[in-house]
DNA sequence: AAAGCCTTCAACCGCAGGTTG
DNA sequence: CCAACCTGCGGTTGAAGGCTT
C-alpha cells in the first residue's frame, strides 16, 4: 500500500522560484495550451521541481487571469461573508472572487482579516461577538456588514437570479451579491460583476508586467517568444 | 546602528476525493 | 471491486523584510 510521493525528493529543488524557473514553466504551459499532466511537467519544462511544486506556482502566482495586489473593499467584504457561511473553504471562497487564488485568500485571511474582525470584537471562527452568544447593539453594528447581513437575506429561494445583482455599495446590494455567490452554479462572470469585485482596479496589467520583468513580452499575445527560449 | 521581534506571504506537506485501468 | 495514480485542498512553515527598542 502507501501513496507514492508525488515526486522523488531527491534531486528536485525546493524554495523560492527563480525567474528563469518562471520563465521555463511560463513558456512550457504556454506552449502547451496548458499542462497535460503536472506530474509530466516539470521533466518536459526542464525543471528539477516536483509537478506540485509547479502546479502550486502556476496557480498561485504565474497564472495569467491572477488579480495582484491587496484585497479591495468590497472583495474583503465578500471574503468576510463568504467565511461566515462557507467557513475555511478557501477555494470555494476563491471561486467566487476572480482573479484570487486560495492561497491568496487564506493568506489575507490570516494575517489582515482575522485581526481585523478581533479588533472589532467579532470572533473570526464564529463570525459572533467575542465572549458572548448575543449581539449587543455596539458589537451588532460592528458586525452588520458581515454577519447580518448574510444571515438575514439568504432566504431559499425566490432570489436565485442567473445574473449577477447590479453593481452597488449599498447594503442591499451587496447582500444579493452574496446571494447571488453562494449559489453553487455560477454563470458566466461578466464584465460588469468583474468591475464590482475587483473594485474598477486595471484587472490585467500586472501580471503582464511580471512576465515582462522575466524577459517574456505578451504571452497570450506573441507566440513567437515562446520558442526562443523553450528547451 | 544594531539586535531582536513581528508581520507577511510564497511554498511545502499530508490528506482526501476523484479517476482510471 | 480495488489498487494505483493524479489533482486539489487546507493547514503549516520559514525566509525575508519591516518595525521597535
Amino acid at each position: 500500500m502507501g501513496r507514492q510521493p508525488c515526486c522523488d525528493k531527491l534531486g528536485v529543488k525546493r524554495g523560492p522560484w527563480t525567474a528563469e524557473e518562471d520563465k521555463k514553466l511560463i513558456n512550457f504551459i504556454l506552449t502547451n495550451g496548458g499542462h497535460c499532466c503536472w506530474r509530466a511537467v516539470p521533466k518536459l519544462a526542464g525543471l528539477l521541481r516536483c509537478g506540485k511544486s509547479c502546479r502550486l506556482r502556476w496557480t498561485n502566482y504565474l497564472r495569467p487571469d491572477l488579480k495582484r495586489g491587496l484585497l479591495s473593499e468590497a472583495e474583503e467584504k465578500l471574503v468576510i461573508d463568504l467565511h461566515a457561511k462557507l467557513g475555511n473553504r478557501w477555494s470555494k471562497i476563491a471561486s467566487k472572487l476572480p482573479g484570487r487564488t486560495d492561497n491568496e485568500i487564506k493568506n489575507h485571511w490570516n494575517t489582515h482579516i482575522k485581526k481585523k474582525l478581533i479588533k472589532m470584537g467579532i470572533d473570526p471562527v464564529t463570525h459572533e461577538p467575542l465572549g458572548q452568544k448575543a449581539a449587543s447593539p455596539d458589537v451588532a453594528s460592528a458586525t452588520s456588514q458581515s454577519n447580518i447581513t448574510s444571515e438575514s437575506n439568504l432566504e431559499p429561494e425566490g432570489q436565485a437570479n442567473s445574473s449577477p445583482p447590479e453593481s452597488s455599495t449599498n447594503a442591499s446590494s451587496h447582500d444579493q451579491l452574496v446571494n447571488w455567490l453562494l449559489e453553487d452554479e455560477l454563470p458566466e462572470i461578466d464584465d460588469s460583476w468583474l468591475n464590482f469585485a475587483v473594485n474598477g482596479d486595471d484587472f490585467s496589467s500586472d501580471w503582464l508586467l511580471d512576465y515582462q520583468s522575466i524577459g517574456i513580452e505578451d504571452p497570450l499575445f506573441d507566440g513567437s517568444i515562446l520558442e526562443s527560449s523553450s528547451n
